[in-house]
DNA sequence: AATGAATGAGTATTCATTCAT
DNA sequence: TATGAATGAATACTCATTCAT
């Protein structure tokens, strides 16, 4: 089970959720993410977790408080406290190079996708109607190129692995190539997907095309 | 203007639509856009066109219907026939360098995400609950994909400038490089965009990171 | 045709209606009679005619006035001028004898019925819904039942050969009879029916049936 | 009250019916038989109902099933089991004369009228319309047409009381004498109804008519 | 006379949410 | 805590009717 889903079972197991809670989260989860949080009803989720409908609204006062709570957990992960890990062992000496760095990450986050499929699905597909969400992910998208990422990447370009673009740009294309595995990955639900390949692939493009000219 | 939007106006034009009728279209347009299609209601809609609701239902029999009505230019062309004015050119002996091609391709799309952001706003959102949408866009993956594509690029493997990679791992390559920069420039509304520059870059990790080793 | 077949085209051919207008009554009378006048809309009945919505309206200044204007010479036909013609015979001494009374009204009135078979699903149709044309009909009803029908039947009184009950009793069974064998004729859509027989038999049962004990 | 006014409450009273649903089946009821069912709105119910429109469908999940919860139970009784009571009393030593059985058994559907009088009306009204509902009538009447009631009807040709003519024409003459009587009783609002004395009128006027010339 | 686009009130139905038990 | 009946506003869609051309 990823770390995310870890935390995301610790959140439900540590608030005072009974069983039928957890119930209604998971029902919330799987419908939300199976036809859309709009084309789903709260109707549709009493029947799915075997509840009342006057149950699943006994701890989440509305709907949209019901997707929160299904999201919350995910959305904190997408951008992952992994920046912070690395921070640590580049400013001592032992740093990795560019490639070993690239692979670790893509990894690391595309198996996250593979083990959040469903809220994968259910954020991607909420993303360009939630606000919210849209502005959660923004923040934190700055957050971590404004700090660690920055240090990070300013590390390779010292080293010459990486080209002297704006640390923007180095991200977006970052992101590009993992989001051209990634997405097909959470949309096909497929199980022959060779992880370990597609982050040998897209650590061998990055390294290259982000390479000094 | 571009070229679907051309078409599209045309569409608008040729067939016998009121002027109402095409507020109706427009109205539906930005209002899909801004709130997502399920949040959008035909009074909405009828509000936002200075119509009466009974008019929305009257050339078009269904909600549905109207946003296939909006989308179909649109989904079209987004794969483009770019593709296939090329492999008249690749066949005969002017074929154009690698960078050269990507450059091209890279802008003219960008270029077609700039002129139908709305358009394209509405596509990412309903892609994930709108099943029709999706099969006829993957549809129109498969056949660039396994036809013209394939010969481009086998062009330009035979020519050493491209790794030997399958067709479609260059392809996902290739999308996610550019939807790096397009996903960015159809979400935020800022007219500040470089997209001469956006094509260089692209251009330039993709021939660098598609470079046999 | 029968004669309210003949005088209803000679009220259509009389009024100054246009092909068109024909063509909206004859949609009309087709349309309620297999679908009911609820279910059947204005805009069905201008497609079935071939004509625009507006046409529909043009003659006829409402939805009831098409309906009025189809039922209104069966209705006035439901209940005949059979009754007058025969009183003139009956005055006179060549009265026939109750069972070739009996023949020949039921014979002509099933045939009616057959031949309208249209008019009357509709009649039978609205008959509980719309008061005006229940209200026609009653009236009918009671100038004929106080009027030429009494002395129709107080003369097959006065020869011995009907049972001394109240005319509005006498008439209640032969309609019953009459319905037995008309309700079917007009709801099943089957050509094999015998008329002959039907009368033979309807008029065996009344004849016998209302003879005094 | 009778037979399938208790059944019919019974039935209401057996499932879990709030009050509230109760007053919707009351309300359709009445508004159903006073309009017609296509004369009524959903809203018109759950106003009569003192009702929110939302709490008629809490039960009922369309206007259809409303409809044919208001009638089911008075369907299934038009054709009676009466019939099955008089075959076993007729198998054995016992059996009534033929004026006798007549005189019960159009007494009992006459009361059955006027106690249903509002389920009759609509039964009567949407008959035409609604295609459910005509079959379950036609196959009820076959059943019965070609099961008990032949065995009565043989035995009473055996005995010499009855004409020798099909069944079916027997039953057909039956029900048009019967609805002679029942037609006004269900329409026209009166109490001054003389049950008593339309069962022996029509009873004769069947004694007299269907006897062997 | 005929058209057909336009109207707006109306219809059945859904759904997030509340509340008495 | 859990229930599920009840709510009422909202929704997609229909339809009789009008009117400018």
């Amino acid at each position: 089970m990823s770390e995310l889903a870890k935390l995301f079972d610790e959140t439900v197991a540590a608030t005072d959720l009974s069983e039928k809670q957890k119930a209604v989260l998971k029902a919330s989860l799987q419908l939300f993410a199976a036809k859309g949080f709009d084309n789903t009803s709260t109707a549709d989720i009493a029947a799915a977790a075997h509840v009342s409908e006057g149950t699943v609204y006994k701890h989440f006062k509305t709907k949209d408080q019901l997707l929160a709570a299904v999201m919350r957990p995910f959305v904190r992960q997408v951008v992952p406290r992994v920046a912070g890990d690395f921070i640590a062992r580049i400013q001592g000496q032992a740093a990795p190079d560019f490639a070993t760095f690239l692979h670790y990450v893509i990894k690391d986050r595309l198996e996250f996708a593979q083990e959040n499929r469903a809220e994968a699905k259910i954020f991607l597909g909420e993303l360009m109607h939630d606000q919210a969400m849209l502005n959660m992910l923004l923040k934190d998208f700055q957050q971590v190129a404004q700090g660690p990422l920055t240090a990070i990447f300013q590390h390779y370009q010292a080293t010459g692995e990486v080209v002297d673009w704006p640390v923007g740009e180095l991200f977006r294309t970052f992101l590009g190539v993992m989001a051209g595995h990634a997405v097909p990955l959470i949309l096909m639900p497929t199980n022959k997907f060779d992880l370990e390949r597609a982050a040998d692939e897209a650590t061998a493009v990055l390294v290259q095309g982000l390479r000094p000219a």
